[in-house]
DNA sequence: GCCCAGGTGGGTA
DNA sequence: TACCCACATGGG
């Protein structure tokens, strides 16, 4: 399967399922609170702990800045990781509220490499977590990997199983056109496809509405 | 009880 | 570079 095939899986799955309107978040601070705590963890999780925080009404950076450390993390609990997370998080509002006076839009302004680098310089913000946040929160025109996106190529042979991140990043920004709402769209797509039909361990396409697709791109059981 | 989830960083050879 | 591991909760 030649990377080729990348804007016609992009066109069968916008027919399929149509538009995303991802990320599944009301502003962009808590796109990148989601980018964070969705971490090695299933989105059902990161919502109980997002609907914590807009209980305790801590859903801008002045107000989360301000709680103690015990607070956060019983805050964020059910996503996991939750030491892990809120020192990460700190990290974030650190730079965020010292540097840009809790501006996410100054924080996410200039040129993407710049920022993207700013950015990885915060530990625990990796390539992908960094990347969500600037597509999603930032509109800028960077493609996100995933662990479905790498699952999904591996499966229909367009990479190996443990292809680099950047690899994967740059096949589909030189096989796709600049424009961040493919980017999103085509992102928010390659996790409905793999929620479908995709599963570590199980893929299945069972009731997958995909499954000619499926049978195309040679996705098991249908290859 | 066991496996898995929209990663990241640190350690070792 | 290439693995291995800790990190933690909640759902199937």
């Amino acid at each position: 399967m030649p990377t080729q095939s990348i804007p016609y899986i992009y066109t069968r799955l916008s027919t399929a399922f149509g538009p995303q309107h991802w990320w599944p978040a009301d502003s962009p601070f808590e796109v990148v609170l989601g980018a964070v705590l969705t971490q090695n963890t299933r989105w059902e999780n990161v919502r109980m702990a997002l609907d914590n925080l807009r209980g305790a009404g801590v859903l801008v950076p002045g107000a989360m800045a301000s709680l103690e450390e015990a607070e956060l993390q019983a805050l964020i609990r059910p996503a996991g990781f939750f030491r892990q997370k809120s020192a990460t998080l700190r990290r974030v509002l650190d730079v965020l509220v010292g540097e840009y006076g809790g501006s996410l839009e100054m924080f996410l302004a200039g040129e993407t490499p710049t920022v993207r680098a700013r950015l990885l310089n915060i530990k625990g913000v990796g390539p992908e977590t960094a990347d969500s946040i600037l597509l999603y929160a930032g509109t800028h025109p960077i493609f996100v990997i995933d662990a479905y996106t790498r699952r999904i190529c591996s499966r229909i042979g367009v990479c190996a199983p443990k292809a680099p991140y950047a690899e994967l990043q740059h096949m589909f920004m030189h096989a796709l056109p600049e424009d961040v709402q493919l980017y999103n769209e085509y992102h928010a797509l390659l996790v409905e496809l793999a929620k479908c039909c995709c599963t570590k361990n199980k893929p299945q396409c069972n009731a997958c509405p995909l499954e000619d697709m499926c049978r195309q791109l040679h996705i098991p059981p249908f290859a």
